[in-house]
This record gives C-alpha cells, sequence and structure tokens, in this order.
DNA sequence: GTGAAAGCGCTAACAT
DNA sequence: ATGTTAGCGCTTTCAC
C-alpha cells in the first residue's frame, strides 16, 4: 500500500505537506500544491496508515460496541442505527457480543483498549455499571436500549411511561373502564415502568383497578396464557387486557379464545413491541412499535458531540414509541389489518 | 496505558525480553525472568497497544466483516458464528452493513486495508467478485450464504441441493407421487439450485411432472398465494406442494384453506428455512433449517487456516440443513407439532 | 539468555 | 507556505 512518503516522492513535496492535505489538516497549505497531492494520491490509491497514524495520535477511528445478544429482534436494528452514523463520519466499529451469563467486562473493555478504541456503546446491556467510567479509560460512552435498573445520564431508552400509557389511553379512549394488565418479568427495569404507567394512567382516568385485574409473567407466550387465565377468573372481569410486551398478548389471546370468548368483542387485548407475532396472529395484536434504528442513531450522535467537545451535558433521553392499531383492540381502524385481507386485497 | 517500557522498567529487564514474552514469541526465556515478567504486566494491568504492533508486523487482529443485510434472519447467527471462532483466537472483526443497492465495495475494502485488516468475510453477499483478490491485497477471504450465481472455492454454503432433496424425500415416502412445486426469485443461485433438485429428486424416483404444477414465485407469501392457485387449477391436481422458502409455503397453505381445502390431508404442503412464520401458523409447517451458526464457525475456521498456513486447498464447502417435521405435510411425527398444544401441554 | 537499537508510517513541534 | 525531525510502542535483527 502506498505510503505518505511515495505521495510526498512523486509529487515532489515534503511528508509534511501531504500529512496536512491528506489528513484534513486545517494548517495552510497552498491550492496548487494541495491539488498536486491529492492528485497523486488519487492515482496511487493512498489510504491512510491507520495503526500509525493511531500510534500517533492517540485516536483509531473505531468504535466499541458491545451487546448482550445479537440474536435479539432489537439489535440488529440498533447497531445498523449506530454504524449509520458512524460510518459516514469515518468511524468503523468493533461489534461483540457477550452472553450476559458469561460476561467479563473487564476482558472485552480491556482487548478493545488495546486497539484505542475512541469510545463505547452498549447496546442493551444489563450488567451493573459502577466504576465504568475509569474502566473505560474515562473514554466517552452512551448505553442504547438500557435493561438494567440503575439509572445512566448517559442512555438512550425508549420512553416506556409514554408508550406504555399510549396503549392504555387508546383503549380508554374506546372506552374501555375495566382493564386488566399482564406485567412482564420484575428483573427488568422496562417492566416497572410500563406497569407504572398503566397504574398511573388509569388513576389520572379516575378508574378503579381490581387487584385480581393483574397478574406478572416473564415475557413468554406461556406465561401470558396463565396469566390472562387468572384474570379471567377475577371477581370483575375486566373488558381489555393491556400485556407488557406481544408475547404475553399472545398467549393472552390464546387463553381468552381457548376460554369460548371472542377478541376483541369480549375482550380487548393489546401487546407492546411489535414483534412479528402481532402481526401474524389472527387477529393481529394491537401494540407499541420501538423507534430503534432512530435510538441507534441518536446514540452515536451522542457519542460523536462526546467526541468533538470535551463537556457536554448528559441527560437521559427518552425516545418514544408509536401505537400500532390492529384488530386486537376493536378499533375501526384496525378492523381490516389483518394479513390475509391484506394479502388477498393486493393480489388482484 | 501501560507500555512494555513500564513493565521492563519495573521487572528491570530490557523491552525485547518484555517483548518476547508478552508477544508469546518462541524465542527462549528464562523461566525466572518470564514468570517475573507475566507477574508485573498482570499487576500494571499491561495491555499491548495494537496500533504499534500493528505498524511492526503490518497485521492487526482485526477481520473485516461485509454484509448485505444485517437485519435478515439469517445474518445475525451467521456473525454471531463467526464471532464465536474469531474472538476466541484473539480477533476482533469490523462489521459493515452495505444494503447491495449502494454497493461501493472498493471504498469499504480500501478502508479497512487502511486499518489493515488481516482477512475478509463476505456475507450473503451477491456482488460480483471478479478480481476480488487484487483488490483485497492478496489477503484470505472466505464467503458465507453466497447468494450470488458466480461459484467460488472460498465459499461456505447451505447443501441446497441436498436440503430440497431431503424434504422432496420425506413427502415421497409419505407415499406422495404428485408433487408439486413453487420455486424463488430466479435471480437467487439457491433459487434454482433448489428447483432442480426437486426436479431430479423426482425423476431418480420414476414420477412423472406436469408442467402446471411447477410456477415461479419471488419468496413472498403473496407470491406463494398466488402460485398455489395456479397450481390448485392444474389438469391433474397434486397431492402436496414443495415450496422454495417459508413464505411461500406460507402463502400456498392460506390459498389452499381458501380453497375449502385442508392442509395436510387434502395437500401436503413443505417449505424451507425455517422462518419463525413456519412454526407459528396453523398447521405448523415442515421445513428445513439451516445451520447457520455452524456456517459462521466453519467460515472462520477456514479464515484461520489461510491466516496460519500460507496455501491450503480450497473448494466450495457444502454445509447440510436438517428437516424439521411439523403439520402440514401429514406425518404422524409431526402430528402435535402446534403451538397451541405444545403451550397447553407445558403448561400445567 | 539478554540487551541495544533500528525502524514501521504518521503527526506535530519547530525551523526556515 | 513548506521542510526537517522527533518520537508514538512495538518487534526483530544483531551483538554479546
Amino acid at each position: 500500500m502506498a505510503t505518505l512518503k511515495e505521495v510526498a516522492h512523486i509529487a515532489g513535496v515534503s511528508i509534511a505537506t501531504v500529512s496536512r492535505v491528506l489528513s484534513n489538516s486545517d494548517y495552510p497549505v497552498s491550492p496548487q500544491t494541495r491539488e498536486a497531492i491529492l492528485k497523486v494520491a488519487e492515482d496511487v490509491g493512498y489510504s491512510p496508515n491507520r495503526a500509525a497514524r493511531s500510534l500517533r495520535t492517540e485516536r483509531s477511528s473505531l468504535i466499541g460496541v458491545i451487546l448482550d445478544n445479537f440474536s435479539s429482534q432489537w439489535a440488529p436494528i440498533i447497531i445498523r442505527g449506530i454504524q449509520d452514523v458512524l460510518h459516514n463520519s469515518g468511524y468503523f466499529t468493533l461489534v461483540v457480543n457477550i452472553p450476559w451469563e458469561k460476561y467479563s467486562q473487564t476482558d472485552v473493555v480491556q482487548d478493545m483498549l488495546g486497539h484505542s478504541v475512541d469510545a463505547f456503546v452498549f447496546v442493551e446491556t444489563w450488567h451493573p455499571v459502577s466504576e465504568r467510567r475509569e474502566m473505560l479509560n474515562n473514554r466517552p460512552y452512551v448505553i442504547v436500549h438500557r435493561l438494567f435498573h440503575q439509572s445512566d445520564p448517559h442512555s438512550i431508552i425508549p420512553d416506556e411511561a409514554h408508550n406504555s400509557a399510549l396503549v392504555v389511553k387508546h383503549l380508554l379512549k374506546l372506552g374501555h373502564k375495566k382493564i386488566a394488565y399482564i406485567a412482564g418479568d420484575s428483573d427488568y427495569f422496562s417492566s416497572s415502568q410500563r406497569l407504572d404507567a398503566y397504574l398511573y394512567t388509569m388513576r389520572a382516568a379516575g378508574f378503579a383497578i381490581q387487584a385480581d385485574w393483574i397478574a406478572r409473567g416473564d415475557w413468554s407466550i406461556r406465561s401470558g396464557y396463565a396469566c390472562a387465565q387468572r384474570i379471567l377468573a377475577a371477581d370483575i372481569m375486566p373488558s381489555a387486557i393491556v400485556a407488557a410486551n406481544d408475547g404475553l398478548a399472545y398467549g393472552a389471546l390464546l387463553a381468552v379464545i381457548d376460554a369460548g370468548l371472542s377478541v376483541p368483542a369480549d375482550i380487548a387485548i393489546v401487546g407492546y413491541d411489535n414483534n412479528d407475532i402481532s402481526s401474524m396472529s389472527n387477529p393481529t395484536i394491537t401494540t407499541v412499535t420501538l423507534p430503534l434504528f432512530l435510538m441507534g442513531q441518536v446514540a452515536a450522535e451522542n457519542l460523536l458531540r462526546q467526541l468533538q467537545t470535551d463537556d457536554c451535558e448528559f441527560a437521559e433521553q427518552l425516545i418514544p414509541g408509536q401505537l400500532i392499531v390492529r384488530q386486537s383492540c376493536g378499533a375501526p381502524e384496525g378492523k381490516d389489518v389483518y394479513a390475509r385481507d391484506y394479502l388477498r386485497a393486493t393480489m388482484e
């Protein structure tokens, strides 16, 4: 590969001048010289040796990205959002998947620091982050879609309260007053956030909540089924069920149908996350979609800002999701949103 | 961060000796000295400066991974397989997603070469690879799950012929003689491979194929629906339909049901790919699963071999998939494989 | 078995 | 506006 020295030799100037031009320095160079150098660089296909540059500047144009679970339905989209911004700014990402169980953060972070990464992104991480900053060699970092309890001003997270309130308000607007809730695994930060928003929204609307309207599952279809069965046995039968995710909602759907009831006629159901399952079930499930790509972009932009200016202000950034109205809530606008009809309609 | 110099100073030896120990060189160093150095390195948390090492050795411990579509159902699993092997061998990966439309391979490859990547992995790439080797600066490379027509000895690909024959033979074993076929988009390499295997297997079994038993779709549910409608109008009604992927199979399923027929009683259906849809439909769809994680691992191991020994032999490696028997084929062992029953059974 | 020193390609401080 | 040069941390050749 071509080096500065070669370009300098061909262009008949010193390597310092070539460096000034090709490293986008703001050091003054005469237009003619600049152009000549640019031409030679183009001709020989010059590409800077990042190792040499990195050794000198202690910056690598590399960003470490650490995630819990690469194969989750969220991670790939978030990563694409991150890369979309970062690649356009000349950065490469070192993406590493570390299953939560075998997490030994130190090792990976240490290795990444050996590669002189300029900053870190943590995606969907759950791990305790006490003293993170020192471990990270005081490099900038940002957390996207944080799943653990500890608050961190460097986080970009879904606005769980807003999103959860979104579905509850949607049901209220449809006239429901007796709304039950299936919560997710209590280990998750998002689980309590979503539940709290349901409680708050119901109270703000002035509707009482029966104790046996609330069941706690573990995010799975199976537990959604079991929770819905318990709710159906409540003293006062609810007219709608809000589930903390689409798996739970789908399980609830099956349980309600198996109980000989109809969705949404007898019981309305709404989910959360816009999982594939919610668009393929029968009836299709009304849910909330998270703007994952956007979250990745925002995270990357946040990081770039940190990289450019020494001290910026930090505060958790909450990104709102969007309601997707389908059949399971009974709203008129979702009535026809089911896969087979969509298929038929567009197949003529 | 600690440097060789510091470790050498503390240990009271020269940096050369420290380097010999800490870079796993096979140069002889006395056991006592070695141990002393190792201890100091541990104490100060030494981590080699990869930029300096890379500058010197022209090797970076970085592998460039280029893919078409990060968010495909295959890519993340393949990548995890790749990383599983590579990380254990001390490599980091530079993963870059380049949508096919805006592919300008040269730029990314060029940038990666600037980072001195030791080798390349192409995942699900479609792009022409003529003269790839020179462009890659003669560095090792491997292609996983290749989607284009040109053959390349550096490929790790699913054994499409074997897999496709797997489902056809499965139907033959169940007694089907009149088997129709819905092919995928003809632009894809895998499409013709799968179709050919169907044709070959049927002929080898001695069964004639009617011209109107074969329809060509574009991988989508919608086109599966349309293709099945055409097949149902054939002069001789088939007893089974093989679809080139699960989307087509699901579309066919809907069409058969809409025609007032039953699956698998009247028409058996099988898919390919083990997409989520095939485990969630009703009936669930018999299909073939691709060993994606394994493919990634094999690809990475192949690459490591190239990195270690100068000349190794190359030949396309075909990785066989596995048949997943569910309800849509009518086989007894798949009879009970449906989501709701599974749910009930395990819910007690 | 160990140490001294050259040099990888680049940037930046300093000189002109 | 341009050139000269030191030195980033490491590996490796050569000397002892």
